[in-house]
Parts: structure tokens; C-alpha cells; sequence
DNA sequence: TTGTTATGACGTATTTTTGCGTCATAATTT
DNA sequence: AAATTATGACGCAAAAATACGTCATAACAA
């Protein structure tokens, strides 16, 4: 973001955002359901599934990799890329709890 | 996104993608969580309690709006700000749905 | 009516995000 | 050893997201 500003906002919030920043674009989710689909795959096979370049798959496969939601294992020439069951799961929980927390009885709101 | 290239993904995936994204920055996520705390508001309010001018936080009202989370109405010369508690228990349900269906038993990630 | 306020619309400067082509590198094949 | 392959790193251009300042406008108060 311009400017540093999101230092201003709590380190958990900052956090939060990030993953749900990480499942922010088609493509990753796409990639997501291919993998769980698939159980294990490669780079080039996910790029023939998606309308886009191989390159471009690289970069979202990175990002995923970053926040964790993924991991790539090298096998020779070729990199095994899988889904991190656990760090999936614990986004879930995160995000159910940031979520429910949202879920208030009363509205004040005026029609 | 460079070029129309999220027009060649599924409308659901787009649509599941594009309510992330209205969660991933902070200051969206601070104005939800705000909103919950207080139960109803005015966007002044809301400037005050975040390190950003009333501009910017006025801008990601706007898009918590356009995806629904949030319902504004006017009241006189302020505008009443509420989260739209149906808007996130939809949205909860088919994250939960989507993080789901990516919780496979088997990997076949060789170590 | 004349100020005063609260907002939204606009315009703009910066940063990021996207999408891709091109290379360099490491592992396989032949 | 010489091709072939699969990837990741780099660099670039275009498009979006961020953050704000300034105005215009509508509702209220004095």
C-alpha cells in the first residue's frame, strides 16, 4: 500500500489480512482446487489448467507459498507442489473466528 | 488485474474471490470489527478510530459496501453504517465451504 | 438566509499486483 | 558430452489498489 500505514494496524490483523489476501485472486483458488483435487502435481500441469502463462502460475504458486498455504517439494527436474493441509486448516479456524466474532444479535441500524 | 484474463475463471470462483479481497486489508478488516463493537456508526467516527484520513476510510467503506458486508443509510446529514450480518454469514458459509473441500486426507507430497 | 457539518465524488501521486517474455541453471535423456 | 526439460529469477508494461486533498452538495442550526 502506499505508505507504510498498515504498521499502524495490529500485527494479527495485519496477519489475517494476509491470507485472506493470498485467496483474494481466481487464480490462486483455482490452483488451490487443483491441487486438492489432484493431490500432488506439478508446475507446467497446473499452468495447461489455467488461462494463463506458466510464468504467471510460478508467481501465484510463490505467493501461496509465502503465506504457507502450499508447499513445494524439488524432485529432480521437477518441483512437487502440495497443499499444507494443517496451515489450511488453521486459516479456517481464523477466519471462522474473525467472522463469527462479526456475528451480532443486535443492529441499531435505522431503516 | 492486467488484461481481462479473471473473465476465463468460473463466475463462482471470481465472485468467492472477490469477497477475500474485500477482507484483505486491515482497514477493512478494523472497520468490520469496529462496526461489530459499536453495533451502528457514522463514517467520521470511524476515521478517528483508524490511522487513516476520513477519505481513505471512506473509500473502503465503499468497497465493504459494493460486496455487500455492509449496509449504509442516511440519516440526515450523517450516514449510518451496519454490517450486514446475513451478507457475512453467507460469506462464512461458503469460505467454510471452500476451505473444506480443500481438507484432503490423502498427500501424495513425497518428502 | 447564512453558516456549519457530514459526506460523497473527483482527481492525482505512489505502490502493488498481474501477466509475460527471456535467461540462466540444474537434472534428464540420448 | 550435447540436447532437452522444468523451473525460478529478472525485468517490464499495464492495470489496480491505496491514501489523500479539494470541492460540491444536502441537511441543520443559528
Amino acid at each position: 500500500m502506499a505508505k507504510l500505514i498498515k504498521n499502524s494496524f495490529s500485527a494479527d490483523l495485519v496477519r489475517q489480512a494476509k491470507f485472506f489476501k493470498a485467496l483474494s485472486h481466481p487464480a490462486r483458488l483455482s490452483i488451490l482446487q487443483y491441487l486438492a483435487e489432484t493431490k500432488t502435481c506439478i508446475t507446467g500441469d497446473i499452468a495447461d489448467e489455467l488461462p494463463l502463462s506458466r510464468t504467471t502460475v510460478n508467481q501465484h504458486l510463490k505467493e501461496l507459498k509465502e503465506v504457507g498455504l502450499i508447499v513445494g517439494t524439488v524432485e529432480g527436474v521437477k518441483t512437487n507442489y502440495c497443499l499444507n493441509t494443517q496451515a489450511i486448516k488453521d486459516f479456517k479456524s481464523s477466519a471462522i473466528s474473525f467472522l463469527e466474532d462479526l456475528n451480532i444479535d443486535t443492529i441499531n441500524c435505522k431503516k
